[in-house]
DNA sequence: CGGATTTGACCTGCGC
DNA sequence: GCGCAGGTCAAATCCG
């Protein structure tokens, strides 16, 4: 066992040196754009990235209309095109498929006559008989212990909420395969009982999956801290990939939301956290988790009332290291799928954005409110952008 | 000592 | 029916 990791440590440190060597050159000329830091505007949002999940075999990722507007989807503020995308394979077979995808040409993306308008429709749509979604993303860091990049962006306005907007409603899907949520009323309290008792259980229950929530993080952390509490409950090999799957419980009482997190096999650096359920408390925001809510952040004083808000996974990395760089942090893209449920429907966060429920309704506000703690924040954030988000006050910090 | 993590066993669904 | 892979359980272990 113990030779296995290290092996697995040894390819990884292998590989990271192959990405080390071969992208250095397109990471320079990246800094450079980065530099200017240019903060893309979110539009409007109409449009959602689709996974049809009308099969278990389906490995693709729909367009919701196929002029998608970037900012639709993440509605982020972007400083660099992203050199990732990723897309969950909602069969949880493999997701291999949509890691294949992940590096992608990001030079279309580049040369737009217009950095500061990003949108799909510049992007290449490279294959359009299965609507494959591609997205164009930044360039990893490459050093290793200090590379904790987070690839994902929340999204720059709640209104337009990232992931959201869907014309489609979710619904439940009781066909899905796999994961049995418990009632979150349920939850953890529930005495255990015996394993026919178990089985007994699980057969009459109905399966309804939770839509999904996939992060693409660019971190050398696999644990990274979203805000909540997770307690590991599992761990298993994912076939075809060296890098095992971890399986995390939100820790609070009653609260049902899983988590997921594994690491590419294509690229070490990438770590993809998908979450599933609602959470069914309030964020549990501590001045270390600052760091997290990017959103109202690069709100750019657009409001911050509308439904969507999410806590973006972060590497621990950047919750203890305040001194990190603006420009770096910003860098960083996002790459973030909501998923669907199986009959092809996809969830609208607004309404319902799985394990962020709770959050887009009051960290769309409440989060702005924590900018107004300039204490770590202040070592983040350049003060143009604190000065525009410390305006609003919110209930839950009332309640602190 | 209590909570968190590890890890092998077990369960379930799916494809062949 | 069998094998495989994903997901979960729970006892053992670790750790602060």
């Amino acid at each position: 066992m113990e030779k296995k990791i290290e092996e697995d440590h040894h390819q990884q440190q292998q590989k990271k040196e192959q990405i080390n060597s071969t992208k250095n050159t397109e990471t320079k000329i990246q800094h450079q754009e980065e530099e200017q830091q240019q903060i893309f505007q979110a539009t409007s949002s109409s449009q959602m990235a689709n996974l049809d999940m009308s099969s278990d075999h389906h490995h693709q990722l729909e367009l919701a209309g196929n002029n998608i507007n970037l900012s639709s989807i993440f509605d982020t503020a972007i400083s660099s095109p992203f050199p990732y995308s990723y897309f969950e394979d909602h069969s949880s077979n493999n997701l291999n498929p949509f890691i294949d995808l992940l590096p992608q040409d990001h030079h279309q993306f580049a040369s737009s006559s217009n950095p500061s308008s990003f949108s799909l429709d510049a992007l290449p749509l490279q294959n359009n008989d299965t609507n494959l979604f591609y997205l164009p993303l930044s360039q990893p860091s490459t050093t290793k212990g200090a590379s904790s990049e987070v690839m994902n962006k929340e999204p720059a306005s709640p209104n337009s909420t990232s992931v959201s907007s869907s014309s489609k409603e979710v619904v439940n899907d009781n066909t899905d395969k796999d994961v049995t949520l418990k009632d979150p009323e349920e939850g953890e309290q529930e005495p255990k009982g015996t394993k026919p008792q178990l089985k007994a259980k699980k057969k009459n229950q109905k399966k309804a999956r939770e839509a999904r929530v996939a992060f693409l993080t660019r971190s050398d952390i696999d644990n990274l801290d979203d805000g909540y509490r997770w307690r590991k409950y599992g761990q298993k090999a994912v076939k075809n990939s060296p890098y095992p799957r971890s399986y995390y419980r939100c820790t609070t009482v009653g609260c049902g939301v899983k988590k997921r997190v594994e690491r590419s096999s294509d690229d070490p650096y990438i770590v993809m956290t998908t979450y599933e359920g609602q959470h069914t408390h309030p964020f549990p925001m501590t001045r270390g988790h600052l760091a997290m809510l990017t959103s109202p952040i690069l709100d750019h004083g657009a409001t911050t009332t509308s439904s969507s808000s999410f806590a973006i996974p972060q590497p621990r990395y950047f919750l203890t290291q305040h001194h990190q760089p603006y420009s770096s942090m910003y860098n960083n893209s996002l790459s973030m799928i909501n998923q669907s449920s199986s009959d092809g429907t996809f969830v609208n966060p607004g309404s319902s954005f799985p394990g962020f429920d709770y959050d887009m309704s009051q960290a769309s506000t409440s989060t702005t409110s924590f900018i107004r703690d300039h204490g770590l924040l202040q070592d983040i954030l350049p003060s143009q952008i604190r000065s525009d988000t410390i305006n609003t006050r919110t209930n839950e910090e009332d309640k602190k």
